[in-house]
DNA sequence: GTCTATAGTGGGATAGAC
DNA sequence: GTCTATCCCACTATAGAC
């Protein structure tokens, strides 16, 4: 008579889910292994399997609570501003740099998308599409400012870069442009 | 002698480099192996410790050939336009499009640049700078090119989305936001 | 310039005992 | 829920013979 027969999400899933962001974070996707992970936990790697069915579902599971903190993070910034999208912007671009590989580990491939809980992937896209009012538009300073994360985090900028005016100057364009299309 | 006694670049390495290359662009940068190498060019892994130093040294190489290819794409693009900024958006896309797994091993990631001839880093990033004449502006036209290469490769737009719309939206505010500025 | 043999490391995952 | 023992895999790199 349990109600969840495959997957019950524990607590001590919940433990280990938790452990496994925690060591994305600190060392990178790549030390995220069964071995490690354990090791964290204090305990031995095929204990691990008694919790979580492979390392694939461990990944998706970690996924899935940082797509969960991005959408409450932009929907707090769009709420609050008299100009949705650089604010949506500046929260965005708050969380990668503040969690770097935890935002690559979720934007750099596919999404695990049937293992992510319905929903998910449209609420956090949601508030910036709300700032901007248009798709393709929303698409366009996704792309910006993920280009601007991700050229940061690879350390493609030369050195002495001014990161700041190329975020105005990339939003500004992107945000005139969409008021002479209103217009 | 011999002029060059710490790194002879015979035509054997070329060779070698060429078949990184090809590996990398086939089936990704994590393809790339010193067996699964060797094993292309009919020979065993500890033999091309003979003409390649290490997996560093070889990675460098085929990121070398890569960044030139990129340079000459993009100066051959610069030149043939009446819209300089477009044609340069377009030809970068071009390039990362046909070999994605080589544009990935080279932007996303530091850059060896100790292993890389000298200036070809900024031979790379001349024609942009020279179609939008002011850096941070460059800087902003390459990161939204990368960023909707970037979340192309990696699958993360919704399955039916218009991205020529996307570029087209966000090459057109670039452009705008330019032509605005210098009036 | 290529080979064999090998060292050393690290990974995912399973079986079966407790 | 955790353990030990284990399998099988793959990787970089070196030594030394031919």
């Amino acid at each position: 008579m349990t109600e969840l027969v495959v997957k019950p999400v524990t607590r001590r899933r919940r433990e280990i889910v938790a452990a496994a962001r925690d060591l994305v974070e600190l060392e990178g996707a790549d030390a995220l292994t069964m071995r490690r992970l354990a090791e964290r936990l204090g305990i031995r790697a095929p204990s691990l399997y008694k919790h979580v069915p492979d390392k694939a579902a461990l990944e998706a599971a970690v996924i899935a609570t940082g797509l969960e903190d991005i959408a409450a993070v932009l929907e707090a910034a769009v709420n609050e501003a008299s100009e949705p999208l650089v604010a949506v912007a500046a929260a965005y671009r708050a969380f990668a740099l503040s969690q770097p590989h935890l935002y690559r580990l979720i934007n750099d491939r596919p999404l695990p998308r049937e293992h992510l809980p319905p929903g998910l992937e449209d609420r956090a896209a949601a508030p910036l599409l709300r700032a901007v009012q248009n798709q393709t538009r929303a698409r366009a300073v996704w792309a910006f400012a993920h280009g601007m994360i991700m050229l940061e985090l690879a350390q493609r900028f030369p050195a002495g870069a001014d990161l700041d005016a190329g975020w105005r100057e990339g939003i500004a364009a992107l945000l005139g442009h969409a008021r002479s299309a209103a217009t």
